[in-house]
DNA sequence: ACAATATTGTGATACACATCACATTTAGAT
DNA sequence: ATCTAAATGTGATGTGTATCACAATATTGT
């Protein structure tokens, strides 16, 4: 798989930074998977031998909590999957599923290490994108425990509207379950919450398009919680 | 300060890994303080211009919530403190504050970029810890948003006790507002429970001073929650 | 087109904990 | 030793959401 690597346009800000030499050994020592809506990309209690890429689409960061599975966040490509767990353990300690058809670019975990090693201006920027996340997860853990279920729901809605599609239409990929373990609240609520918002006249839902009417309603709601 | 890195024996992981050259480079870029409780080693806000390790004593690091402030997570010496927040962000985007009596080893940020790109074993153990940290923040979060008030709080007691301690008589040194803090309850409740425990004979407690009585019982409510 | 499964909607009720106000005790400063 | 501030304890009440059971709708597979 020569040079796929090299013409990749969607080349990751640490991957940027890799030289001709290692980019043709990172094309060696990666391969390309295309994912359906549902299907695993990484599995909780699997072993961690590959770093993943996700290329395009979406993904739901996962695990299974105390009394249930707890949806951590929604990935939004290009971004690598799993770096705490493929490096923080042998075993992966959380899933990643697709939330609709998504492209991954599984790394050998040992090219990957080498490149770490190899280019500091690399692992810097991997360094730097293990920071972030890690900062992001205290502020959303902050949010869950503190807000309301509504406030929560307006986080959601927001998130998929600005930052996810980048629009005030969009087509909800998750089911009203799914919302629910991403903000901890029972999908019986989320239902309500929603038909609350459209009755309020927040945002109108056809099945699953959802149209953003009020945004700045969701603002408020989200900081009021 | 010469030599005081080279003659420290509460070195690091990573610090371990650096060469006599590296390590004289640290000794230059660092410099140690002394704080007591209640004392800021980080401030939210605040630049970050240095990389903080805690030589000994214990420290809390703490946000500002949507509501209130919130207790991420009590940290134990040794280790670095504000690793993520010192590289994701240039503005501290938490505070860390001694618990007790804490030491602290400030290094200059520049001297340690320096020796994550002259030393990629000292990289690789950051980014170790890095991912440690991040993975254990997930489960934080889980177990926070998902386990109800009394298993949170019995989390509490085993955790002093299991893993800051060591030991089943230990003298606590956090108010009940920050134990409410640190698990999402009302310093009201965590009365409430503490009595109850003690009524229940599943700890004793005298003034600051608790001891664990019932272990396994602990760890059932732990995992019933 | 149809059947099966998954998802969503809804009403009634229960539960877990927060809130509030105030009293009491403990710790720290002088 | 005393005073002040912080921390803790307590009772009553209210609130927010979960739970449960079931019906209705939407989606998926054949």
């Amino acid at each position: 798989m020569n040079n796929v690597c090299k013409l990749c346009n969607i080349k990751s800000k640490a991957a940027a930074k890799l030289k001709d030499e290692e980019i043709e050994r990172l094309s060696f020592n990666c391969t390309m998977v295309k994912f359906v809506k549902g299907d695993a990309i990484i599995k909780q209690g699997a072993f961690s031998t590959n770093v993943a890429y996700l290329r395009n689409g979406l993904a739901k960061i996962h695990i299974t909590g105390p009394y249930h599975e707890q949806l951590v966040r929604i990935v939004k490509a290009p971004c690598y999957l799993g770096l705490p767990t493929t490096f923080g353990d042998k075993i992966n300690q959380y899933s990643v599923t697709a939330v609709d058809t998504a492209e991954v670019c599984f790394i050998d975990i040992s090219a990957f290490r080498y490149l770490l090693k190899s280019n500091t201006d690399f692992t810097h920027e991997i360094m730097m994108e293990l920071c972030r996340t890690e900062l992001e997860v205290f502020y959303r853990c902050a949010n869950r425990t503190q807000k309301q279920m509504r406030g929560k729901i307006a986080d959601v809605l927001l998130e998929f509207s600005d930052k996810i599609f980048n629009t005030k239409y969009f087509n909800m990929p998750l089911t009203q379950e799914e919302i629910g373990n991403l903000v901890d609240v029972t999908r019986e609520s989320v239902s309500r919450v929603l038909t609350e918002f459209e009755k309020d006249g927040i945002i109108k839902i056809r099945g699953r398009n959802i149209e953003i009417k009020k945004r700045e309603s969701l603002l408020m709601i989200s900081t009021k919680g």
